[in-house]
DNA sequence: ATATTGTGAGTGAATATTCACAATATTATT
DNA sequence: AATAATATTGTGAATATTCACTCACAATAT
């Protein structure tokens, strides 16, 4: 059970987002799900897309700051791109809600607003590692490496998804690292 | 003008879908668009859902006979990658619209039905060619080579997305030349 | 004594789908 | 060719349902 009401809305409406689609949910089966009135929901936000985007920035957030901890006690940039790619997959799989949320709202520009794209991000984590090791000469980046984060982030958010759709038959273990090798080769040439 | 209505409907439901998204466009503004009544489009579609699927397959089918098309005057595995990842760059700028609905009904389950993924999908296209690649040696890939299929169309779509949200400041083709690139050091070793 | 949190019936607007009907195109019959 | 018969395509008002959001009021915490 949730701490508190707020919490309970939060937890419920994540859920019900991902499991039926954002615009396929209710105010009154959120309201429901976290045993309380619709009335209270518009205490605690604005409207369903404040909703929706609080929880879009706690999923986000939560991201962001995995990521770092991960990175934190290595200093070598070719570990430390392994284990952010260890932890993509890790993350999606401990905690499935937040990160499907996170691909669902990505596509949605009433979530995504120009105003989140200015917080510090998950991909902003990627942007300064891979910057360094271009600087040190293990990576073999152009001369704006942004774009190096698409790739990465790219080739793993797809292997999660076929891993889930089951469209690859490798097993889930393999599958890592095999795309840990291979984002590897892709930077370091 | 679209030669019938029906196409009308289609081309209609697609600028809508794409625009303001599938849940947010009505059946009466569709019909408005289109030049037509609400009950017309029933007589052509089953129902909402009907229309977005039919869209969907549409998109996805011209998507894989561009892609097929484009490689079919190679027998090279290493060029016809190179063709192919330029390809979907080329059609997501051409087709815009296609495009885009692909990426957003990828996630949405009413519209991709279980039934639609064992008909040809774009990803077909790349498999045989990678299953090509490995059996001569030239590429460096898993036993089972699907997983691969993940890695290049993640990184071109990622890609695209940076690209669409000027996320990136590099000009579009040295985002191109730089994700050829890319994908083929990582594909080689 | 006041601020916060919770309630749920009520409001107005919008929705997908249906249906009885009309126009038009296609085929069959003189 | 002309007409009749039928099938297809098009119409838009009507229906019943659902939705996000408001508000006057109640409970609880500070």
């Amino acid at each position: 059970m949730a701490a508190t009401k707020k919490q309970a809305i939060l937890e419920t409406a994540l859920e019900l987002f991902v499991s039926d689609g954002i615009d396929a949910t209710s105010i009154r089966s959120i309201a429901e799900g976290a045993g309380t009135a619709e009335g209270n929901i518009y205490r605690h936000f604005k409207s369903k897309n404040d909703l929706a985007r609080t929880i879009f920035l706690n999923c986000a957030t939560q991201f962001r700051n995995t990521l770092k901890e991960a990175v934190k006690k290595n200093s070598n940039p070719e570990q430390q791109i392994e284990i952010l790619v260890r932890t993509i997959f890790d993350f999606s799989f401990e905690y499935e809600k937040e990160f499907s949320y996170i691909l669902i709202a990505n596509h949605r520009e009433e979530i995504i607003t120009n105003e989140m794209l200015s917080k510090p991000l998950p991909k902003d984590v990627f942007v300064e590692i891979l910057q360094s090791g271009k600087e040190k000469g293990i990576f073999k980046l152009p001369h704006e490496p942004t774009i190096a984060v698409a790739w990465i982030v790219g080739m793993v958010q797809r292997s999660i998804i076929f891993i889930r759709r089951q469209i690859t038959s490798l097993e889930r273990n393999k599958v890592i690292d095999e795309t840990v090798r291979a984002s590897l080769r892709m930077l370091k040439g």
